[in-house]
DNA sequence: CTAATAGTGTCTCTTAGACACTATAAA
DNA sequence: TTTATAGTGTCTAAGAGACACTATTAG
């Protein structure tokens, strides 16, 4: 349905999945099978599918599915990246989402992904290593005064590996203290019931989970201006 | 040129234009001069123009110029509404920004537009009422922590009058003296040389205008979160 | 017992809020 | 002088950071 008079934008959604792994955070990248650069490493991507796709998110989520075999507990629209030379077959929309998964819902031999650590991916076909610096920044933001990154973590963990997650993000130490009455205060987690981390040879750790609401909504800390 | 075997989307770009006059903020409503809706009221908006906007900020400043006739001190990108069922015409994506202009910016007699408090607006075709809510609140969010508001303020302005906005803008009172704190920590505003506000009988307050460096970007509060 | 990490108590310092006080114009 | 608003000083309360201290496990 031809509904103007100008040459409409192509349109596709791709998606920065990134997860978190002994520290490095990583992002997932697939084997383009088809021109332009058919054969090289760059988001998984793909057209919307009209036909099936009710909107947008759906798509994302459809992409991520049939490109990385995943469906991530967190999926969110990042920006949208248009404009004429972005893709050599001309004028171009990338509805661009991005997705946080834990390692464990990772299938490491998947040979449609690899996976990269985020820092040593220099270059990449259009303009997805500016979508990928977008992605990392606004993960990085969000840490600042959200509980973004439990995301990043398994079904259970203890508070010093959430408090960990943290400072990778970072790159910074935090204070045990206040991180964890931060982390108290957003009210995003509970504690397993019975769930202690034993083997070690010190103090066991409780072990903590997402409470069910954090599925998809964050928790945040006051951001108030004055009174 | 058609690259794939699926109906692309259609593609728009819509603005909500908003200003500040005497503590409502208002919303710039654009007659629509085709079907659908064709002669409501709607956000200014239209097709991506792929021959003459090089991206998608630019589509949408010549769709302000076009529709409003108004260069807008501030625009920035909301998000992009994508579905198959906000438009009647098919799958559609709107990549939608927002703008904030002085009034004073603003010719009145503009007859391609008009002028309604966003909380008077209660229906508009498509899923435009939904995208006015998005950037409202997207409004309100940043003004808990940042310069925004400064963009609704005139070439010149007091601090009375500054505070006038936030708290308009957030619907609380705020304290003089905290607020005028949190201002100078942002460092995004300076006294305009010998401006003073004179002719009322009392002290005359100092004028203040933008830095020069802030013409797009914001400046905001520190959100760390712990050491 | 020791070693090691989990978890808490609490002091200090910073900062936000409250609000009174001074400053400066017009009439 | 009075009146009104601009602008500042400063007290207090809440919160963040620092860090020491207790708790609990394995060995």
């Amino acid at each position: 349905m031809r509904t103007n008079d100008f040459v409409q934008p192509i349109v596709t959604v791709d998606v920065v999945l990134m997860t978190l792994v002994e520290g490095d955070l990583l992002l997932a990248l697939a084997k383009r099978d088809r021109e332009p650069f058919a054969g090289d490493w760059t988001l998984p991507g793909g057209w919307v599918h009209t036909d099936e796709d009710e909107d947008a998110l759906a798509a994302a989520e459809r992409i991520l599915k049939d490109k990385a075999g995943i469906k991530s507990p967190y999926l969110e629209q990042l920006f949208s990246f248009a404009g004429r030379h972005r893709d050599p077959r001309g004028w171009s929309v990338s509805i661009a989402y991005y997705a946080l998964v834990p390692h464990e819902l990772i299938k490491d031999n998947d040979p449609r992904v690899t996976w990269r650590a985020v820092t040593d991916v220099k270059s990449m076909p259009f303009d997805h290593l500016s979508i990928v610096k977008h992605a990392v920044e606004r993960v990085r933001s969000k840490t600042l005064y959200s509980s973004l990154p439990i995301m990043l973590c398994g079904s259970s963990f203890t508070l010093t590996e959430l408090q960990s997650v943290y400072e990778q993000l970072l790159g910074t130490t935090l204070d045990k203290r206040s991180f964890r009455r931060r982390i108290e205060e957003m009210d995003a987690i509970e504690p397993v019931p019975g769930g202690l981390a034993r083997g070690a040879a010190h103090r066991p750790a409780q072990r903590y989970r997402r409470k069910r609401r954090f599925g998809g909504q964050l928790a945040v800390v006051d951001r108030s201006v004055t009174t």
